[in-house]
DNA sequence: AATGAATGAGCGTTCATTCAT
DNA sequence: TATGAATGAACGCTCATTCAT
């Protein structure tokens, strides 16, 4: 009788044990043996469940995709005003800082490490970006997809310049100048 | 004497030769030699003139930061007014997108090559954050280095947002959006 | 005592189906994964039944030396003057081409996996050699073992260059040719 | 100025080094370490003059062909009839046995890594099999080169038979029986 | 000042074998 | 008996760096 495990799960797992590390370091710069010391099972087992280390990343990058979604509609589920929702958004980007920062690494690994003539035909860089798009969508409550890409895109500003800082109380300053930004902006425009 | 100013301008020639390869596929994947066939030297030559591939590129980082002090402080040198000197600013940089977004790219490795616990203290980053500070803060007008590098954040977020995308136009929409909301900001919040 | 029997013959046959995957790719270039696949059992299944890889090997060369005993006795009972014989073997190896080809495969991979020092040594090669030595002299009802290796040898060669042609005319011919030499040896030399 | 050196010939030199390793050995069973071990330099150094372990390998069959053309062309120069042209050749083999025998091993490990769908089709193939025909119809002074490629397919078959075998005896004694058995049936049939 | 052959530690990956179930 | 997840040494190969010329 073989070994029984939920092998998908123990993938997912797998995953988010790796996050730190890749975040930390970037993907070029850690190795499999690193990885799979980090995951504590031996590199062997650790291709035994990933073909690759690339697509280890790649499914990583996916997962996320996934967690976020999740994450940002339960951050803006109680709130019904588009100010309020702005705030919401704006306290969850605040709360879960480290792990939005660790992200945007990933993120920006993953762009580094496509073929630039690939990676908008890329299938897991199409799904997740169209993933994010809807979540930023629903959880502002915005009709209009191109000012969702907008706030999103100014967010990944502040991730990427918090990339080797440790300055919580700067974050969360310039999230909420962001916040004011963008209701000055509502304000005057409409919407 | 005259020697020394020869090596001198000959390494930031050098350096510049570099840039778009480095910007293209990364720090990581490009390989000394490849660089040196670049710059049409061998590789020894190339170890003459810097004593490591990290020098290279650190010094190639100081190299646009000192190029870019140049070019705002010119965008912006006929405006008088805040409006004015924002609409110049992004000009500029919807003018200069591709070169813009290749020195994203290559700010990122530089990033991601840092030990994070040393990064806030290497010499060569301090220099530039606080040229770049000084740019913008210059170019705009602003008494407040805070907003200043708030801005500088929303660009870097655009930049980043263009990796691997040759959408120019929705790049020139975005700096758009991003001019109105610091218009509509300082109207309501002065200065 | 059956159940002896039963394991006995359960291992043989696992050692057939084994057969075309080993002679198609080589020994060196089949996983252990690729033959249990093959035998449709799982890897730990099949190290029950064989302790190693190699000694899996071993035991198919000894099982094919086993079967072409019986193959050329029965290829060449009818026959009862040298020329006849010489004949029918020459009909046996044309019928059974693909086979013999595959057999020489194996053999091949035998002695380069074999330390050479050792190899005149290994009970493996010393029992299979002794029964091709002795099948082919009682095929050909040679009193002498020196000619009967002499023909064995040129038919190696004839399978050797066979490997990875197809060219199944060409074969027939050259054995063609072989049997007229043979013929016209021992019309000039007797026997 | 860079050290000056004949890298054709030192390629050349390398290849030679290399070939006793691996007809002792097997092409899969030699490591990389292995070779550049016995080529007495690092294996960066191994990569600098050949792009792959299989490339090097494909060139030393490519330089084998190369030598044997012009050796037996050497060894069958002075004979002038048929059968004085296949003494000279036995001789020549009788002679040259371990490299041949050498040899032999390396051509098996040639068409064994080659895919069989393509071994006819591998240029390298084409030209060292045109290059034995040549020289082999050239050496016995045949119209016929259908003949010609019997008489190498025996020669390979005596080859094959002496792997891990170190008797030079039986060997000669063989070659002898191939030299009878040709001349009796050129004499039955003509030419 | 300039060359490029040479180094060798370290990379991503494979696979014969083991063993808890 | 039978399974297949797990192991880890070893593989082919890369590349930043050095140094004899």
């Amino acid at each position: 009788m073989p070994k029984v495990v939920n092998q998908e799960q123990y993938r997912r797992e797998l995953l988010c044990k790796c996050f730190d590390l890749l975040a930390a370091k970037g993907y070029a710069n850690v190795t499999t043996r690193q990885l799979s010391q980090e995951l504590g099972i031996s590199t062997g087992a650790m291709y035994h469940y990933f073909p690759s280390k690339k697509a280890l990343f790649e499914q990583l990058v996916q997962e996320l995709g996934r967690q976020d979604e999740v994450m940002l509609k339960a951050a803006t589920e109680g709130a019904t005003t588009v100010p309020e929702r702005i705030a919401s958004l704006g306290r969850c980007l605040i709360e879960h800082e480290a792990y939005f920062v660790k992200q945007a690494v990933i993120w920006m690994d993953f762009y580094q490490h496509s073929d630039p003539r690939e990676v908008l035909g890329n299938p897991v860089f199409q799904q997740v970006d169209q993933q994010y798009q809807r979540a930023i969508t629903t959880a502002l409550g915005l009709a209009e997809p191109k000012v969702a890409r907008f706030v999103w895109t100014l967010v990944n500003g502040l991730l990427v310049e918090q990339l080797g800082s440790e300055d919580c109380f700067e974050f969360a300053e310039q999230i909420d100048l962001l916040v004011k930004m963008l209701t000055a902006y509502f304000e005057k425009h409409g919407m």
